[in-house]
RNA sequence: GGGCGGUUAGCUCAGCGGUAGAGCACCUGCCUUACAAGCAGGGGGCCGGCAGUUCAAAUCUGUCACCGCCCA
């Protein structure tokens, strides 16, 4: 086969991508005409990497994009990457140490904030590079970040706001401290992880000198900073106690003992130490007690001040050595055991978090949550699948204070300054002297949460504005409900006053083919763009949208594969078309009776297949066009094409439709056939949609598929008698006189021809009635058990049906267009039976 | 501890009240001038266990088991 008689995606794809990109569809008109649609991309992190949940995201973007824009709307694309604040730091600081073996504070913060924009520069358009190749038609032109010049305005903007309306707040609170960051996390930044530790049991006495309290913990360092001993009311054991004092050992303080709900009696010994300044558990009791925090670990991870002379300063694991070798010595260490629990870890750096008192930045969010809360009750914002709903609505009815500040360099500085006990909070800084601005940085997700409208240039009243917000669709990952999706649509209706987006589409997990996370670090990812250049981009499209479903799934190699058949597929179906003399253009109206099947089979389809777009369906929706293409248009209606049935006059025009329906999942490859079929420069990305060809012709629908039953029944019929396709069968039709069989049709896909044929042929069953097939030999052996099989099979759909209408209660109750069913195939089967055993009888069979 | 998913053919997944489906894999034939990255034919499933509801259950309810995720 000639090199040209190949699909090659990787010649094909940089071609259109480049026709693309300079065609200026993907840069919409405000003020241009058809309606608005708009999505915004998730930003990736700037200096990230297209990994397979993009490739997936960004593939469902571009079939929901290219479609509207091929529905004639004014499309808009919202392009551009986030600073990611502490990915981005981490990976330049690593960067920083392996080749200059330096630290970001040898640097300087001023330095080494240059050289992150430089890495920046170096690196950052990697992923959207990556996102062309997929075939994204994002609005590349208008590309932003989240710490340009307007985006910055936007985000100091905003907190200033929150600040002045009360919202923002700078207190001492527990935070979740990472040890390897240097810097406060959010909660959902944390996550929990199984660790293997020492539950050790420590005997507080009372202060009565009567008795003990025993308590455990596997934190025994923090005692030193114990305030309380805590025990159940109701615990017939403690209760009495309840009042009363008890002395920390080591340090000698006494302690009140003070009843919770909280403790669980059957937990432990019953007892719990309270440390109000290193437990988030122990932070709210101190609240609901009145309970001093006593802070016994720094933010450096070390014993601070108040503790013993003799521990300040330690390393807190060190100190946990020597506070467990004291308390046996003292004999009030009185038991040691493993235990298994979950602790806190950083999502980022991984490091185990410490929870502890600091004074940071916060947003009280309560406020924002409730018209977040009613917009997504109201269907304002709706989610699919909508369980995801669900979880966002629980999360926000039990909203917590925001953490926003973080202790580190990159990223939007807070447009905080102090003056001995003075606090300036404004965009523009304050006048005068001695003003010292606050180290710290917002969150990342602070700024991503105005990323629908500050990317359209909010706070001006832009065009671009006014025209696309709200945004249509926002669609992403489940794991950032809370961090990212919440968070828009609270600012989007506080400072614009609408929901940012009317449709949350949450997609699918794709998992490693073993079921694993895909990971990195656990060596188990798969490259989106390695795949692209193995097999091209659609396939890898259509691949991942086979793939994609309201669960988690596995990556599916078969899948991607799938796609590059269908490619090729596609591809031949319209070289075919084309050497056949078709060209596109308006439908005439089919006369032939394929014609008028094909396009009502296209009609149908195209319907279908809005419907599923606008459900998100796209799983489903790939899987019908995988069959259109497949099975209707190249393994029929092409074969009676090829068989001088149908025209190419009509096969022109209904490729046409083809393609255009085809285009959102499958772009390089439809513009590839479609330039092939036209000839012409207009792009298949511009192209109006698929419109249906024809209304639906339930009459040639019903007819076709008579005729395939005949075809499919007699390549069954010789393939078990060994036939070859090329040994010639003469068939008549009995009680099937309706039946479309034109010769061409039959010789073209079966090598039969419609003929009288009398004695010694033999039955086929057909559900129109029975087709007499005169073979060129008989093998009567092979015929007896084609009959024994297809009467066993009759046996046994007649006993069901039987069965079914034996059944009082059935034929009562059942509706009747069931039961008037069942009664027909009864008649069927009885009759097919009839025949069956009579040929088997002439065939010499029993 | 609370909640949400999942368990269907060898594999990956659809279906979610009316006789079990797809792709891949497997078996048997075919180089039929669009396509061998192809064509035609075929085999393969007590739809996790148990108990209910119903004329009818993979589908609804309850319960148990195992797998995964989220929140505390």
């Amino acid at each position: 086969m000639a090199a040209s008689d190949r699909y090659d995606p990787s010649d094909s794809e940089p071609r259109w991508l480049k026709a693309w990109l300079d065609s200026g569809a993907l840069d919409p008109d405000p003020s241009g005409p058809g309606d608005a649609y708009a999505i915004a991309i998730p930003p990736p992190n700037v200096t990230g990497a297209l990994h397979m949940g993009h490739a997936l995201n960004n593939t469902i973007q571009d079939v929901l994009i290219r479609s509207r824009r091929m529905a004639g709307d004014q499309v808009k694309w919202i392009c551009g990457t986030d600073h990611a604040g502490i990915a981005t730091q981490a990976i330049v600081e690593k960067d920083l140490a392996q080749k200059e073996g330096r630290s970001r504070h040898d640097l300087g913060r001023e330095a080494f904030l240059e050289r992150v924009w430089e890495w920046r520069e170096e690196y950052g358009g990697t992923i959207i590079g990556q996102l062309q190749r997929l075939g994204a038609t994002l609005d590349y032109g208008n590309e932003r970040f989240t710490m340009d010049e307007g985006y910055a305005n936007a985000v100091l903007r905003v907190f200033v706001d929150m600040y002045e309306k009360g919202y923002v707040y700078r207190d001492n609170y527990m935070v979740n401290w990472d040890t390897g960051l240097g810097s406060a996390i959010s909660d959902l930044e944390v996550e929990d992880r199984e660790v293997l530790d020492t539950l050790v049991e420590i005997a507080y006495p009372l202060s009565s000198g009567e008795g003990e309290l025993v308590v455990a913990t596997v934190r025994p360092e923090t005692m030193l900073g114990d305030t309380a001993v805590a025990v159940n009311p109701d615990d017939e054991r403690y209760g009495h106690l309840i009042g009363q004092t008890c002395v920390l050992p080591l340090v000698g303080r006494e302690l009140p003992i003070i009843g919770d709900d909280y403790v669980d009696p059957e937990f432990g010994t019953g007892a719990l130490k309270v440390t109000p300044a290193h437990d988030p558990n122990d932070f709210e009791m101190g609240k609901r007690h009145g309970l001093e925090a006593i802070s016994v670990i720094g933010e450096d991870g070390a014993m601070t001040d108040a503790v013993p002379e003799r521990y300040r300063g330690l390393p807190a694991a060190e100190c946990q050595a020597r506070v467990t070798e004291e308390l046996r010595a003292a004999g009030v260490l009185r038991g040691e055991e493993p235990y298994t629990h979950t602790v806190p870890f950083s999502h980022r750096s991984g490091a185990r978090v410490e929870p502890l008192i600091s004074l940071q930045w916060f947003a009280d969010m309560t406020q924002l949550a409730q018209p977040a809360i009613a917009a997504v009750e109201d269907g304002r914002v709706r989610f699919t699948p909508e369980r995801w709903g669900d979880v966002y609505l629980a999360w926000m009815r039990e909203i917590r204070p925001w953490c926003l500040s973080r202790q580190l360099w990159w990223g939007h500085q807070l447009p905080v300054w102090y003056r001995g006990d003075e606090i300036y909070v404004g965009v523009d800084g304050p006048e005068g002297d001695g003003w010292v601005r606050d180290e710290d940085v917002l969150d990342t997700w602070f700024s991503s949460g105005l990323w629908p409208f500050a990317t359209l240039g909010w706070p001006e009243a832009t065009p671009e504005l006014e025209r696309f917000y709200p945004n249509q669709v926002l669609s992403t990952a489940r794991d950032i409900i809370f961090l990212w999706v919440a968070r828009m649509v609270m600012m989007g209706l506080e400072y614009l006053g609408e929901v940012p987006f009317s449709e949350v589409y949450i997609h699918s997990v794709i998992q490693a083919p073993d079921g694993r996370r895909m990971s990195k670090s656990l060596g188990t990812g798969i490259d989106p763009v390695e795949v692209i250049d193995e097999h091209g981009a659609d396939a890898l499209r259509f691949g991942l949208l086979m793939m994609s479903s309201a669960q988690d799934v596995r990556f599916n190699h078969e899948r991607v594969a799938q796609g590059r058949q269908l490619v090729t597929k596609l591809w031949n179906a319209s070289r075919l078309v084309v050497e056949r003399g078709g060209t596109p253009g308006p439908c005439p109206t089919p006369q032939k009776l394929a014609d008028r099947w094909m396009a009502s089979r296209l009609t149908a389809a195209i319907e279908e297949s809005e419907s599923l777009v606008r459900e998100f369906d796209f799983s489903r929706q790939a899987d019908l066009l995988y069959h259109l293409i497949f099975d209707e248009f190249a393994d029929w209606y092409l074969e009676l094409l090829k068989a001088g049935e149908a025209t190419p006059q009509v096969a022109g025009p209904l490729l046409e439709q083809l393609l255009a329906l085809a285009h959102p999942q499958l772009p390089f490859v439809t513009e590839e056939c479609w330039h092939m079929l036209s000839g012409s420069d207009e792009l298949m990305l511009t192209h109006a949609s698929a419109s249906p060809p024809a209304s639906r012709d339930a009459e040639a629908e019903a007819t076709i598929e008579g005729f395939q039953e005949l075809v499919t029944s007699l390549r069954s019929y010789k393939s078990e008698h060994g036939l070859a396709r090329r040994d010639r069968i003469e068939v008549r039709l009995e009680a099937g006189e309706g039946v479309w069989s034109p010769p061409d049709g039959l010789a073209g896909l079966v090598n039969a021809e419609m003929a009288e044929v009398g004695e010694g042929a033999h039955v086929v069953p057909a559900s129109f009635g029975s087709i007499l097939v005169l073979p060129p030999e008989i093998d009567m052996q092979a015929e007896r058990a084609r009959l024994d099989a297809a009467i066993t099979a009759a046996e046994k759909e007649l006993a069901r049906a039987e069965k079914q209408l034996g059944n009082e209660q059935f034929v009562s109750r059942a509706p009747a267009e069931l039961v008037e069913a069942e009664r027909d195939k009864a008649a069927r089967y009885t009759s097919e039976l009839k025949t069956l055993r009579a040929q088997l009888a002439a065939a010499g069979g029993k």
